[in-house]
RNA sequence: GGUCUGGUGGCCGAGUGGCUAGGCUCAGCUCUGCAAAAGCUGCUACAGCGGUUCGAAUCCGCUCCAGACCUCCA
């Protein structure tokens, strides 16, 4: 991706970047630590399991976010981890982690397990064009790391051990740190409800959360530790690791609307109760859920799928298939802070808009001037396009304000290409660079029907059939010219008919 | 119960004080042998009730509705 100046600088645009941190609730302006450096992390998935398209959503959206960093030019080190200790089951708390689970239900070892969806998760991430961040770091190549955490912990006195376990003294910390300052809860509310779980015994307060636990027998994945065998707690991973490659202070952490609450505000607090560092994330991200029918899609729920199910619609929520790039595009349409509800029609949409992009894309690939003499229209201001594109952006990544900006430069070049509007060679040119940022780099859109493309042999067969449908044409014989139309587009061919002749696509 | 999000036209979905969001759908027109594509035009909005203001979808208050989260559960 190409800086907009030169390869080391950094776009004037950025400095108009404002983020949405919900931390403060406003929408701040962006200034990184230590430009031009930026260190993002976000929260990765539990590998226990197939990702649906819930959890898509969430690594679509910090992946444009990546994008965009890099774009201005930022040098972008992105944190992405991976979940591979399994963290208790569902609310029955029967003991159990998921990955442990899952591994016993299936015979294999845990880490047979943690592989397979390792793999899995990254084959969806390159289905849709989601690139992968600069580390990608497990809980389980960071144990020795989070027990370290734990005593520098404890030593600070925010830890204790009970029994082989030691928690995080919450009711201490907040004396001199305001715990709840990311989530909006204050601890005296959150004393009452909290659920009967394993363990709440052992805690000196109901409120207090688990740093390491001990394990019993069954427990398929155990580490040696100072304080018993046993297992890392679920928010310490990404303190540790944020931690080790990003620093005690960095500039973005990202994750679901989900894991505001408990997971961030823990990892808020076990930096800060760690290192008494004072603003471990300068900017907190969430990305909101995607709905079905107005409910979080969830597996429990049975409203997730699966991105096979995606493309092939078999799913009972799915009147058709979608290609990646369709869904990479709906969800794109809508803001990542808000939710967005899946529907077919929604999708439906969103696949004959992308083809309305994409074919004007192709368009102007070949597209030529078109002089002021034989035009209606003056030449169109693209300069003026694209600072509304970078504005978008700049606007806590307002991507569906981008993509109604992106559909001016599409009518731009279906008016160009019909010979309405005048264009010279430097407004083709800007054109084509703005897509070439806008849609691919920054939205990581691109062609699916690349195979269409054809190779020679079709592209001369298609000529010597469009030649024959032209001479029927000419001779007026319109049924011939129909039968060679509706032959072809039964065969996924299409056929337009346009001032310089006929053109084809592939469906 | 608490915390946090939201409630926008046929559908999806932007927009935080006055200026066209956009996409899809539908209707009409232009172009076209017809069709498709493209372009143009039109259509029905801002949950409700109060308030602030010259002016509110946008600010404030209340009500109603929906969703998420509430300690080891993306």
């Amino acid at each position: 991706m190409d800086a907009p100046h030169s390869p080391n600088a950094i776009s004037d645009f950025a400095a108009n970047l404002h983020i949405g941190n919900s931390l403060s609730r406003k929408k701040e302006r962006f200034e990184p630590l230590n430009a031009p450096y930026v260190g993002m992390y976000v929260c990765g998935p539990t590998v226990y399991s197939n990702v649906h398209l819930g959890n898509v959503r969430t690594f679509l959206t910090f992946d444009v976010v990546f994008r965009y960093l890099l774009h201005l030019g930022y040098k972008v080190r992105y944190v992405r981890n991976i979940t591979d200790v399994g963290h208790l089951t569902g609310d029955s708390d029967d003991g159990e982690d998921k990955i442990g689970k899952k591994a016993r239900l299936e015979n294999l070892e845990p880490m047979e397990v943690v592989q397979r969806y390792t793999n899995d998760f990254h084959d969806v991430m390159r289905m849709f064009n989601i690139l992968p961040p600069s580390i990608e770091p497990t809980a389980t190549g960071h144990i020795v790391e989070q027990i370290d955490m734990i005593s520098k912990i404890i030593e600070n006195g925010y830890g204790y051990e009970a029994n082989g376990s030691v928690y995080f003294d919450v009711r201490k910390f907040a004396e001199t740190h305001d715990y709840g300052a990311l989530s909006g809860r204050r601890i005296d509310e959150l004393q009452n409800q909290t659920r009967a779980l394993d363990g709440q015994d052992e805690k000196r307060d109901p409120i207090d959360f688990a740093l390491w636990k001990k394990a019993d027998d069954s427990h398929l994945m155990q580490w040696p530790s100072p304080w018993s065998v046993g297992f890392p707690g679920w928010h310490l991973e990404c303190s540790v690791m944020s931690t080790k490659y990003l620093g005690q202070s960095f500039d973005i952490h990202g994750g679901g609307m989900d894991l505001k609450f408990p997971h961030h505000e823990c990892e808020i607090a076990q930096n800060m109760g760690a290192h008494g560092q004072a603003d471990p994330v300068r900017y907190w991200i969430h990305g909101n859920m995607l709905t079905v029918n107005g409910r979080k899609m969830s597996k429990s729920e049975g409203n997730g799928f699966t991105p096979d199910e995606l493309i092939t619609g078999n799913h009972k929520l799915l009147e058709k298939g979608y290609s990646p790039m369709t869904v990479r595009f709906f969800m794109l349409q809508g803001h990542y802070a808000g939710t967005l509800d899946f529907s077919n029609p929604a999708l439906q949409a969103a696949e004959k808009g992308l083809e309305r992009l994409m074919s004007a894309w192709r368009l102007l690939e070949d597209l030529k001037p078109v002089s002021s003499d034989s035009a209606q229209e003056a030449a169109p201001d693209v300069e003026d396009i694209q600072k509304r594109a970078y504005a978008a952006m700049n606007d806590d990544f307002n991507t569906p304000m981008l993509i109604a900006v992106l559909y001016d430069a599409v009518k731009v070049v279906n008016s160009v290409a019909s010979g309405r509007m005048a264009i010279d060679m430097e407004g083709i040119q800007s054109l084509q660079s703005l897509f070439e940022r806008f849609a691919k780099d920054i939205l990581g859109l691109q062609h699916e029907d690349t195979q269409a493309a054809g190779d020679d042999r079709t592209d001369g067969l298609m000529a010597v059939i469009c030649a024959l449908r032209a001479e029927a044409k000419t001779n007026k014989d319109w049924a011939t010219a129909d039968l060679i139309r509706d032959r072809l587009a039964e065969l996924g061919v299409n056929i337009k008919d346009g001032k310089d002749g006929a053109s084809w696509t592939f469906d």
